[in-house]
DNA sequence: TCGGATATTATGTGCAGACATATTAGCGCC
DNA sequence: GGCGCTAATATGTCTGCACATAATATCCGA
């Protein structure tokens, strides 16, 4: 028997699945599929909003909800912190601090990170080890101006963690891409030049400025995975 | 003045930011945040629950709602067809069908689909282009099994497409990886062997049976991007 | 003191009704 | 026919209430 949400939202997706509801169908009204199952339009609507949520379904007011006809599916993706991304795949995390400069940014990172052109910020360069093998080279400069004092150590506390713990949530973007192993990189990690490794790069910003870009460069072999 | 679920989102969100309540401290019940808001608990409960979605917040019955202590950042890919993401680009897309073979799979792929050692597989390899250039190199597995008679002509109508539009929805993982160029796929994509591409990998299934995996080397470059 | 039954409590979900809002369809006018 | 206003309509959101459920706190007896 249908009932609550969740079983509501499995048989509109079986409808759809079995092709009763092809793509670019109008599907009935929340009114009318409410009378249908006998439940309350409430409930009809928590159902088709996750799933226009999750791209399976358009709606628009007035025009009536429609079946997504290319659907974009959306994967979610866990972002967390490296410690326990390692510790999750059962391994030791460790992590050794390589630079920790200070100075005036080079332009693309002053202009990305929303600086003036003599702006200071701080540069660290840090490698992590997953049960003593290298894991991740994490370069990041940091904006100081929006970050509480005192800084710790960094060489004790991994930035990565010390930030989502002590600054506040916030906003950004993040990309992957493909790059191969630049000379320093390969050194570090011990791969040859040119290997290709998996980077992922994020800007965080608070409501009002940047926080952080850091860069960070996976070892090979490293996997970014989700269900969709 | 704070109204509206959106509203309290946003006004819960500035509370933890500016460290009113700092990671770990439990909030006040909903019931409080309503009065407190002059709102009903269910729109409380909205605005929360987005939270906990965000993983910001972390929620329990009985015990109350928290302060993420390690936040997982979640973010959300959008997974489109290959041509909405070239014109997207602003870029005309095209494809070449440049295989069509059937036969057993090799192990690896017949496990990861499910399939029976001596289950027969359709094997295709396609090249899109963005604007004449290449810009994905597709190589996929079918199982005839679960498609829907008749099968079309993949010179014409590209899988990728069809897929979608033809087949269930479905569920499936996808991973991603970054990968050195083979020799043919260097070949195919006309780039260096050994250059670093952005792989994507994935498998997706029926609520039954496997129905197709798909491997996507990107062009050198290639940019997976998305908010936080 | 310990273990287990029981009460308490915060969130999860549901209902019925209401109003808000975006968007479309239709109408009238030129 | 084309344009602009108006009415109709489906979704979006909110309220106030209720009961379900899970997890914790408490109490009681051995």
């Amino acid at each position: 028997m249908i009932s609550g949400w969740e079983g509501i939202r499995e048989e509109v997706l079986r409808r759809i699945r079995v092709r009763d509801w092809p793509p670019g169908v109008t599907i009935p009204t929340e009114e009318e599929l409410a009378v249908e199952f006998g439940v309350a339009r409430a409930t009809v609507n928590r159902a088709l909003r996750e799933l226009a949520g999750a791209g399976v379904l358009e709606r628009r007011r007035k025009a009536g909800t429609r079946v997504a006809l290319l659907p974009v599916r959306k994967a979610t993706l866990d972002i967390p912190v490296i410690r326990q991304e390692v510790e999750a795949r059962g391994q030791a995390h460790g992590f050794t601090l390589l630079t920790r400069t200070e100075g005036a940014p080079p332009v693309p990172v002053a202009s990305r990170l929303g600086l003036g052109p003599s702006a200071r910020a701080i540069y660290l360069e840090t490698l992590h080890l997953a049960d003593g093998r290298p894991f991740v080279f994490e370069t990041r400069w940091l904006n100081p101006a929006v970050l509480p004092a005192p800084l710790p150590d960094f060489a004790v506390v991994s930035a990565n963690e010390w930030l989502v713990a002590h600054v506040a949530y916030e906003t950004g973007d993040i990309a992957f891409t493909a790059e191969g192993a630049g000379t320093r990189e390969a050194a570090v990690l011990g791969v040859a030049e040119g290997a290709a490794l998996f980077v992922t790069e994020r800007t965080t910003w608070t409501a009002e400025a940047a926080i952080t870009l850091v860069r960070l460069a996976h070892a090979p072999g490293y996997r970014l995975q989700t269900m969709i």
